[in-house]
DNA sequence: TCATCGCATACGCTAAGGCGAATGTATTCT
DNA sequence: AGAATACATTCGCCTTAGCGTATGCGATGA
């Protein structure tokens, strides 16, 4: 039972966009310029909903050539876990965040067709191959 | 799959003072007298967060004579009630937590020694008997 | 080396949240 | 009726957070 504020936890959650964030990030590793395609929103906006999950310590960030791919990372406290996993799950069931889902592959399965995401690194499912 | 606001769960939860609150009533139905008593904090701190999680959907109240009684209801939504049972099993295993609840029994089976508590109604243990 | 790309950060603004202090409002007691 | 009790609400202050806009910075490519 470490040191743990679960006040940090619920306040990384309790933000529409950073919800839509993790429910792309579920299961696999993503690149910024999905989330901005995918979200439709403000390359800054993004940038700083992921530091702010970073520095929730839920989400980790690596660096390839100029892209940064983003993933979920477990804390080392047992509920959290538990509330991060049930709160993914009730993600994968909002109409929002499905349809998000359903973007996101159309621009993963297709990255060359769409101009922002040229060259763009493709998504990483963690432990096993890509959607498509 | 009623509609229902994940970050509004998540806000709520995403304070100490409210997460104090929620541990107290864990189970039990409390009168606002002991969470002041308990926690040592103002009147009308404790009043002012007890509103916001009945605007959260989390808390309800009920009258007694001069009295208001609170306890959790668990929300219609499956998930809902899992991250919130995941919570306030997290906190019961916390030293600050687990200090409240000692200082909430200490209060709860002798209110007479306390001069703040005199003739306060009694919590109520949800569906069996109090404490001691 | 200089331009470009992908992303992060700083700035200024506005809205929301937490606090103490004061005040308001039921209810009970005398 | 008037005082006292238990709790809720309001006010003013400060801090935090979210946003768009502009700028900075590391990596790549010509």
């Amino acid at each position: 039972m470490a040191r743990f504020d679960l006040t940090l936890l619920f306040a990384a959650l309790a933000d529409r966009t950073r919800l839509r964030l993790l429910n792309l990030m579920d299961g696999r590793e993503v690149c910024v310029c999905y989330f901005v395609e995918v979200l439709g929103q403000s390359q800054p906006k993004i940038s700083r909903h992921l530091a702010y999950l970073r520095r929730a310590g839920i989400v980790s960030a690596r660096r390839e050539g100029k892209w940064m791919h983003y993933k979920i990372v477990f804390p080392a406290h047992a509920a959290a876990v538990q509330i991060l996993q049930a709160t993914l799950a009730a993600l994968g069931t909002e109409k929002e965040l499905i349809a998000d889902r359903a973007r996101f592959d159309k621009c993963c399965c297709a990255p060359k067709s769409n101009s922002a995401l040229n060259g763009a690194p493709l998504p990483v499912q963690l432990g096993k191959e890509i959607c498509c």
